[in-house]
Parts: C-alpha cells; structure tokens; sequence
DNA sequence: CTACTTTGTGAACAGACATTCACATTTAGA
DNA sequence: TCTAAATGTGAATGTCTGTTCACAAAGTAG
C-alpha cells in the first residue's frame, strides 16, 4: 500500500511526532529507522526525502521537547500572577509532562546526548539552561515582591527546583511507574517552597521583609539582565 | 604479543574496571567488545573467557559502582556520629565521587538502563534503592536526636537529598565540566540543612523539640525496620 | 614427564542498522 | 495538457558489533 504524498513541512512534523511516541514506548535506544518509518506509515527510505540523517530527526525531537518544556512555562505565567503560584503550578505541570510523556526524560537523560555529537549535547545544554532562566525569573519576581528569601541565589534555586522532580523521575522511570512521582513532588514543593520563603534571622514575619533585603533583590534582577 | 595468562577472579576485575575507565572517557554508548579487550591488552574473544556476554560485563560494572555508592556511606559514619554531619560529608564525598568518575551517571543515567533488559533496570534500581535507604537511616537518626525536623518523610527527604546532585550532575557532563557541581552542592546544602532543621511552629528553639515529634519519628524507624 | 584444564588468539559469522539509488507515482506550474 | 519537481518504494550496500569456534600456549595436578 502506498502513501499518500504529503508535504515536507508535515512530514517533518509528523516524523517528530511518531518518534516522540517510539521513544515513548520502546526507549532511544531502540528507535530505528525502520520502526519510526512503519510508525509514520512510509517506507525507510522515505524518510530521507525530510531529513538528511537520523541525526536530524533527533535534532527536531529535541525541539519538540524544548517548546512543550516552554509552554508550560507560558501557560502558568497566565494561570497565575504570583511568582510562587507560578513556581508550583510549573511543578504540577511539569510532573504532568514527564508521566504523560515518558520520552522527554528518556531522551534528555540518554546516554546518546552525553556521549553522542557535541552538537546535540549542546543542544540539551541550552534546552535545560532556557528552561533554568525562565525559573530564575520567576524567583526574581518573588524576591522582589518580598515572597522569596532575598539571599537566595536564582541560579541556585532553579536547580534545586529541577532537582525537585529528577530524581522522582527516573525512580519513576526505573520502577515501571511504581515511584509515585506526583506524590513525591507534591511533598517536596511543601518544603521547597518552606525553603523559599524562610527567613535567615527568626524576628521578622513573612510579609515584612526588610526594605535593605528587597533592594538586593533588585539588584541582581538589573545585574542579571544587562 | 601474547598477554599473560591472568585468573578469572582477576581478569573479571580488570575488565570491569576498565569497562568503567572507558565509559568515563567516551561513554557506554561507545563501549563496545573491541575497545574493551585493547584496554584490558586481550583479544575481544578473550573477554569471553571471564563474562558470558556483554550484558554480564555491565551487571559488574554496576556491582562496582554500587561497592563505591556504599563506600562513601560506610566512610562517612565512621568519620562522624553526628547524621546531619554525616549527610554533608556524605554530599561532599558523592559529588566527589562522581566528579573523577563520571563514568557513574553515565551509566545510571544512560537509555540502555531504562530501555534495556528488565533485569538490569531493577539492578539499578536495587543500587539506588539501597542508597536512598542508607540516607533515610541517617535522617531517621537525625530526627531521633532532634536534630532533624520530625514531620519529615525520610522518604522524601532521600530523595530530595538525591536531588541536590543529580541536576547539577548532569549540568556538569552537558557543559564539559562548565557547570561548578562541587559549588553548587555547597549552596544547596546550605538551604537544604536548613530546611532539614526548620521547625514547623515558630515558638519553640532548635533544640527543645517537643517529645510527642520525636515519638512520631521513633515510630517511623521501628516500621520502617519490620 | 604426561594428561588435563585454563586462558589467549585469529578468523569468521550473523544480525542489526543507517544510508543510497534507480525507478514509480503524484502534485504543481506553465 | 505537458513537463518538471516532489514524494514514495523496493532492493541493495556497507559498516559496526557481539559472539562463536577451532587451535595454540601456558599453567597445574598426578
């Protein structure tokens, strides 16, 4: 049976897609030309006509990953004003992303990012780092509306806020779903954003931090934008 | 040239340790029989004279990487007797660990764990099980001193403890050793102790924790021993 | 010294896999 | 309608890699 013919642009798409959903099922390592083909409903060969190499299908799923990573990032920021609503709202959503998509921990954890291409690999760098920015923002914002800690470090905090869900996540994906990644999120926000809001010294409460530790927080704001 | 004839019992150690050397270098995607016997100065049938299959080559690999896991844990106790100082040596000397031997997330991390044969899965899964559940004792200990925040899953507070690391881990292989991991572990301990020690009331000192917490976390360790 | 076991070697095999190519079919533009 | 470009197909190729096997050399027990 013959397929129908179909433009570039959405084969390419398509293509992405289908390998998305492989490496869902059976992992990177297992993802073949082959199988993506049957998947995509061609022949192997076919695949040649909308990317030059399996590298580059690779490369347009690591876009994929990145773009639906920044949605959420968009979505909560609409959801909510709040700095930390967003923070936690991003932790749900994230935790949603990584169940309902097991490939995007497959892939970014892959053995085939660490030692394959530096091109690739530095693709994941910047995939990550965006995403890392975009939660230093936020901290920022709550450091500067008084409901995050002043002396706490974005670049710090953001990777305390990955390392909220890593970890859950390949128990998750080493356990067969046994792991109850949701629930440990869940716990762990409660402390994290405890963290968040604690105060060094023990006289203050919450809502009136100090006008001194609010103008830190500025600061490093306009540092980190110039 | 011929290589001298070596015992099995030696040999097998040999080839795991290079096995580890290798990945290290240029990562398990790229371990294969060939570069494995010139490391160990054999032919690659050789190799087949001390493990069934590559597969049972790996399964040593993780055995040794577990031997060290645990090293660090016995290490530490013996270094302090204090779990909260024990955690933070036991950081220390884990981000060391993995630092001169990257070949340790490598693997951990790698698709072939999490699409591989099952069976080697639950291997890693046992390895960091039985690490998780090491640092839950100390946590326990902690909170039986009262020098841990009693309302704390052990639980989760492994695996948060895991999460201090395995970010910046992977940051660190991604950007060729760009991303500071020891400094970052140092940050976050910081904030991390502190959420380890906080109360969750306001009234009372660090020190003088109530009686009925500290039965609650007595409780936790005899069930969680049974 | 002899016989048996263990370890090492080189060659060869077999399966998986990405990629290429000549040819067929469909689409789009003039 | 005619032609050229775009897309799909089947077969074939070459490479990488784990594994096997018959044979050689070294150790070991009697």
């Amino acid at each position: 049976m013959r397929a129908p013919k179909t433009k570039t642009k959405i084969r390419q798409e398509q293509i992405a897609q289908a390998a998305l959903v492989l490496i869902s099922r059976r992992g990177l390592r297992r993802l073949n030309v082959a199988n993506l083909a049957r998947q995509v409903g061609v022949v192997p060969s076919a695949l040649y006509r909308h990317y030059q190499s399996k590298e580059d299908v690779l490369e347009a799923v690591l876009d994929l990953i990145s773009r639906r990573l920044l949605a959420n990032v968009q979505a909560v920021r609409q959801e909510s004003a709040d700095p930390l609503e967003c923070l936690h709202r991003l932790l749900s959503r994230h935790v949603q992303l990584i169940c309902d998509n097991v490939a995007i921990p497959r892939v970014i954890f892959s053995e085939e990012i660490f030692s394959g291409h530096p091109r690739r690999r530095r693709r994941v760098y910047q995939i990550i780092q965006g995403y890392l920015e975009k939660v230093q923002e936020l901290i920022r914002e709550g450091q500067l509306q008084g409901r995050i800690r002043p002396d706490l470090a974005p670049a710090i905090g953001s990777v305390m806020f990955l390392g909220l869900v890593q970890p859950a996540a390949i128990l998750g994906l080493m356990s067969n779903g046994a792991f109850d990644v949701a629930g440990h999120a869940k716990e762990a926000w409660l402390l994290f954003s405890g963290m968040l809001q604690a105060r060094k010294d023990g006289g203050r409460t919450r809502m009136s931090i100090s006008a001194r530790s609010r103008q830190a927080a500025k600061k490093r704001v306009t540092d980190n934008y110039q």
